[in-house]
DNA sequence: TATGTTATGTTATAATATAACATTATATTA
DNA sequence: TAATATAATGTTATATTATAACATAACATA
């Protein structure tokens, strides 16, 4: 990982995090739940939902298809997690509860993801649907190209 | 169309502008890209694969998903259709060469997807890139929700 | 402990997309 | 114009992503 030098703790404060909020919503915060979502925080990049049912099924249970995509359903819905539409893949958020629409910078060559929560491009977006008079829902941006290190190490 | 009086027009002049394009290039504008493109431009809404295959199929053809995907890629490579990857569908670009980036308005309810271009979103996005030194290569831009129209007849 | 609710298991299949190789059509140039 | 190269399309097979539908198990609450 390139930005978080110890990303044990990165993962360790993303199931602490949900796990909280889980707690105080009243949501249960299963062994699978947990599973799954520290499987997408293992690194930060995109997780692949038949990865994560690879790995499943290599730890014990007997899982299929509906087992990994429920559970993503219930990270997602609870914004514990984030779906990159571009790449039919799942990644961890890193503020959950904050606030719903996120941008992504994805790099073409690391891999990594970095989420990108920027008033300005906010506004921007705002100002372009309110001048539409269109009455946004669900805002999809994902910026894909070359990350700061990999842009160095040309 | 509720944008467009006169919808057959508006296929036309993408055919025409995309067969004058094909001429300058020096591409093939063949018979099966007129009619995938034509059929992606029946209407403003976006357009799915497998439709367009079977639509291929219903007219003469023993067409097969590559005959549809290569096809795609084509109309795509060359600018004049848009993936929209939060959709998996595509749908007609109606200003092919002008610029690579666009971004879309999803009517959720009408189906309707409208282009924009909005330039102070581009520096928007450009800015945010940039402070993060990142190099954007492909920007997926998809913003979901309710049309002008469709908010009003609630 | 009975009951409803939520979560998970299970089977089957739908929907989207590509790999790999064969054939046909077109363009080029000898 | 025939030979050759290139681009387009045909064909078979399969990979990848995702959901429907129904069964069972676990948990929460009365």
């Amino acid at each position: 990982m390139r930005s978080c030098p110890n990303h044990d703790s990165c993962v360790d404060a993303a199931l602490q995090k949900a796990a909280l909020i889980c707690q105080k919503k009243g949501l249960r915060f299963t062994e699978l739940r947990q599973k799954v979502l520290e499987m997408i925080w293992a690194n930060h990049g995109p997780a692949k939902a038949y990865d994560i049912l690879d790995k499943l099924k290599g730890k014990e249970t007997s899982a299929k298809p509906p087992t990994v995509y429920r559970t993503l359903d219930f990270l997602l819905k609870h914004g514990f997690i984030h779906r990159l539409s571009s790449l039919h893949a799942y990644v961890g958020c890193s503020h959950p509860l904050k606030h719903d629409e996120c941008y992504f910078l994805i790099c073409r060559k690391c891999g990594e993801i970095e989420e990108c929560c920027n008033s300005k491009l906010a506004q921007a977006i705002t100002g372009t649907t309110s001048r539409n008079k269109f009455k946004p829902k669900h805002i999809t941006l994902e910026i894909e190209g070359e990350c700061r290190e990999c842009v160095k190490t040309k």
